[in-house]
DNA sequence: CGAGTTTGACCAGCGC
DNA sequence: GCGCTGGTCAAACTCG
């Protein structure tokens, strides 16, 4: 990570933004305990990155889900309800969408990939070693990162606040590398989707500036479902309760999660048409937009990965 | 025993 | 060219 990248995760979502946005987080918190709010702000540098800094409670349920127990509610308390959520990818926050917010913009994150390029680079390299055992994609990248620039999968960051490094977030993930971070006495952790042929990758890190915000970012798009098994055992945490009528307070914030998941990261579920029906997050998603409840459409798979914690944080 | 983690080594890119 | 850094690999290890 340059240090381009380093600034936009340290600086701009920790110093200007969580002030910017302090009177609008408050007021949400007004409005709902485990208050969310969403700004977004197109940060600079030559990485072109698209940032959406969000302050949303719990909501995105990235804490420790696969092991809530009774006792981890109450840690659940101790998760500051702050998370600031940075997008950087340009296919799927954006796409043919339009910028989530009217102060925010999609743009390729090209200058990672120049990193990763580099990286793939080594691997290929590594696999000119290999003998021919090796499979034809491999070599089918070799050849194709020699010609051009190798078209960078999307990225995705956000920051939570937590205890925990290593965020559930409904998938399987194997670990393969932690490095030092400069200047940073947290180290980062890398890690892959243990699922076969999927590619996505995320990295973990705690912010220097605030050890109690872990930063997360994924790269690629999973092609495949949540697991099974760990699928049942988030549903099993959900509260049946809610999940068959949602009570008026609650439903329109989990809905507003959800969808805001979806609509922010779909690449990263490919369940994403489920929720086809909540494009207004896709546009235009503004501060006033997110003090108002929405209708609730769809309890889909991410249902089970996120809002099950709200569910459980919001019950009386 | 398989799956996941740890950790040192390796490599490429970048700045000087 | 050199040193630093980020990202990855893979052997050794741990755990259930």
């Amino acid at each position: 990570m340059g240090d381009e990248l380093r600034d936009l995760y340290y600086h701009q979502p920790f110093q200007e933004d969580i002030k910017h946005d302090s009177s609008m987080v408050q007021n949400i918190h007004m409005l709902d305990p485990s208050f969310m709010s969403y700004t977004s702000e197109y940060l600079h540098g030559s990485s072109s990155d698209y940032i959406t800094n969000n302050s949303l409670g719990k909501p995105f349920g990235f804490s420790t889900l696969s092991s809530l127990k009774d006792d981890d509610i109450i840690k659940q308390d101790h998760v500051d309800a702050n998370v600031n959520y940075i997008s950087n990818n340009n296919d799927v926050v954006g796409g043919s969408e339009t910028p989530v917010t009217p102060n925010s913009s999609i743009s390729n994150s090209s200058s990672n990939g120049d990193h990763e390029d580099s990286n793939k680079k080594d691997k290929q390299v590594k696999d000119e070693t290999l003998e021919d055992g090796e499979d034809a994609s491999k070599k089918e990248s070799k050849a194709k990162k020699k010609g051009e620039k190798k078209q960078r999968p999307p990225k995705f960051a956000f920051m939570t606040k937590s205890e925990v490094d290593h965020l559930e977030d409904g998938y399987r993930w194997r670990k393969y590398g932690q490095k030092a971070v400069k200047n940073s006495p947290y180290p980062r952790s890398y890690y892959r989707c243990t699922s076969q042929k999927c590619q996505v990758k995320k990295r973990v890190e705690r912010s220097y500036q605030d050890p109690s915000i872990v930063i997360t970012t994924y790269e690629g798009q999973h092609n495949h479902h949540l697991p099974a098994t760990l699928r049942g055992s988030v549903a099993r945490m959900l509260n049946p309760s809610m999940l068959a009528q949602p009570s008026p307070l609650m439903a329109p914030q989990a809905s507003f999660h959800q969808e805001f998941i979806m609509s922010q990261m779909p690449q990263f579920y490919g369940h994403a048409n489920v929720f086809a029906n909540s494009s207004m997050y896709h546009q235009n998603l503004n501060h006033q937009q997110m003090q108002l409840p929405h209708p609730h459409h769809d309890y889909g798979l991410l249902q089970d990965m996120v809002p099950s914690v709200f569910n459980l944080k919001q019950e009386p």
